[in-house]
DNA sequence: ATGGTTTGAGACATATATGTCGCAAAAGAT
DNA sequence: ATCTTTTGCGACATATATGTCTCAAACCAT
């Protein structure tokens, strides 16, 4: 099999990236491949988007099992909380370049699949948040929910730095996770 | 003349807000008005979308006149700098609230005119920015364009929290400002 | 080399949104 | 009350993306 429906809802990930509304033809010719030769592997354009979408939140729970997240929740101790939650900034950095479109694309809302896999994950996340409010790692008089949508958030920042060449991917890390952290205020 | 361009515009804002795919059909229906009316004001889709993005852009440079932010980017004062700060970011979760959508809609992306109006609208944000880092309200080690963008993610943010309804619209503005002065750690 | 499989190219049908038009009804102005 | 303007409705034409199908060529395993 010379293309893999892997490797063409990678290309095609990577050509949404910068061309949010590009059509099956397009798509098609991002991944190398003819037009009937995609439908074969996505019987639908929702289908494919719906396997685009399955894949960031595939990514995403990779970095959330590599760091052994469900555990580090119950985790006390702040050091090692703080570093956790490091870590997971990091990798968010990683996602958001890769799968930025995912982020803000309407299409992602529409399968309850998806839909109910985002939330987990979510939560899973929440826990985390809240488990480092608990530690005094993140302060605690904000609302868990907000905390995870503005780490979000600023993952949209750090896709837009990136997209619009205004700050480097070596330095994008960097300033997620302090800004995260201390903020912009002196 | 029953319906006005303006109330038009409007409607399809607030209707694109929770339906972003919405057809003309249904926008001129939020906007209670017949298709072939709602073309008749508006030629097209494109020109549509253009007048919500130049709506959008109109608020937008309203706040920034309303608080003279031109002006108040020559000032050197922390105290005012910090209280113009304030006041923008007030302003910007109203924004949010109501032209959400523009802020991540692609078709905002392809006007060259408003993409024009956007940079300097921008350009003047920044500037103000730049102004608070070397008064040291803000930490001036950030690129300005960092600065920018990561508000411009949180306000992001401040939308999704509303949306989704994790954050009570009254509670939203004193988020926005905490978290982005402080950030969210300890 | 050969047999089975996958692919590309193009034709084809379809659906859906889009944009236009004409005309009768409603609204508004004087 | 009458004249003018605006609107709604439905028909119409169009464009464009979508999804299906066929068949010859390329590919691949053995």
């Amino acid at each position: 099999m010379a293309v893999t429906a892997e490797q063409i809802v990678t290309a095609a990930i990577h050509h949404l990236n910068s061309h949010p509304t590009a059509s099956m033809a397009e798509l098609a010719e991002a991944a190398g491949v003819s037009r009937a030769t995609l439908h074969r592997h996505f019987s639908s354009r929702d289908d494919l988007l719906v396997a685009l979408g399955r894949r960031a939140l595939e990514r995403w729970e990779q970095v959330q099992d590599a760091l052994d997240l469900t555990s580090a929740a119950q985790e006390s101790d702040p050091a090692r909380l703080a570093a956790t939650l490091r870590d997971l900034l990091v990798n968010l950095v990683d996602m958001a370049d890769e799968h930025g479109f995912a982020l803000t694309d309407p299409a992602m809302e529409v399968d309850p699949d998806l839909l109910r896999k985002l939330e987990e994950l979510e939560g899973r996340e929440m826990a985390l948040f809240a488990a480092a409010q608990r530690a005094g790692v993140l302060r605690a008089e904000l609302p868990v929910r907000w905390v995870g949508n503005a780490v979000y958030g600023l993952l949209v920042a750090v896709r837009e730095s990136l997209r619009r060449g205004d700050v480097a991917r070596r330095d994008a890390t960097g300033l997620l996770v302090d800004t995260f952290l201390k903020g912009m205020g002196r």
